[in-house]
DNA sequence: TTCATATTCAACCATATGGTTGACCTTACC
DNA sequence: GGTAAGGTCAACCATATGGTTGAATATGAA
């Protein structure tokens, strides 16, 4: 599995590191507080961030005893370019697209 | 594995599994055509197809003797929105916003 | 009917995955 | 120094995954 989207979507098809990442996206965090909310054992929480820093989703950088957790969401972009082959337009983009698109037909002389 | 979030993105985790979804943007395909690329057993073809099935990723018709697969790309748009709270904007969709914007603040009389 | 084509099924195998526990190392604190 | 906190490592276990082969099932063609 030496492809990077290989590891990035099987990555993401764990729902517990999916989880970690949604909540790495508010802040950075310590794995011990990464582990807290799950039902199992800081070392399988361990071994789940280490996939995912093979991965590249997330980076970590050991500050004193303790080790943090950082979101890296540009691992997330061939990913998604590669979806993108598929024609899913993302909703919020559209939506953001359109709506621009319908302010510039209303008032075209508008800066 | 019930989540359909999980189903997805382990389906994608598998390059052998992206390929035939690639081929299925082409054009629907019955199943030995499918597996005719592939350095491996038609059954090992087949265990692939249903997995995408599964995930909602293909649609399999069968009329006559021959199984025809289909790509469903509507299934990924939740894997895909799901990738957007991470702020990855895609950039096919952001250059053609741009050349759009481009378009607008060069000429904004054109309709 | 007979034969060939298209596809799946069932049994099997090797390896990967996701989890556990207990020992271990490093760093901070008293 | 002694002790506790933060993490990883190693060994282990059960199950999932990705592949194989050979037999079985439908359907179409001669």
């Amino acid at each position: 599995m030496t492809n990077p989207l290989d590891q990035v979507f099987a990555a993401l098809g764990d729902p517990t590191r999916r989880a970690i990442l949604a909540m790495l996206l508010e802040d950075d965090m310590a794995v011990t507080d990464v582990a807290e909310p799950f039902a199992m054992s800081l070392a399988a929480i361990s071994k789940h961030l280490q996939i995912l820093v093979e991965a590249g989703l997330i980076a970590q950088e050991k500050r004193g005893r303790v080790k943090w957790c950082k979101l890296e969401p540009d691992a997330l972009r061939a990913a998604s370019v590669w979806m993108q082959g598929f024609g899913v337009f993302d909703p919020v983009d559209l939506d953001a697209f359109e709506r621009f698109l319908a302010d510039e037909l209303a008032d075209p002389s508008s800066p």
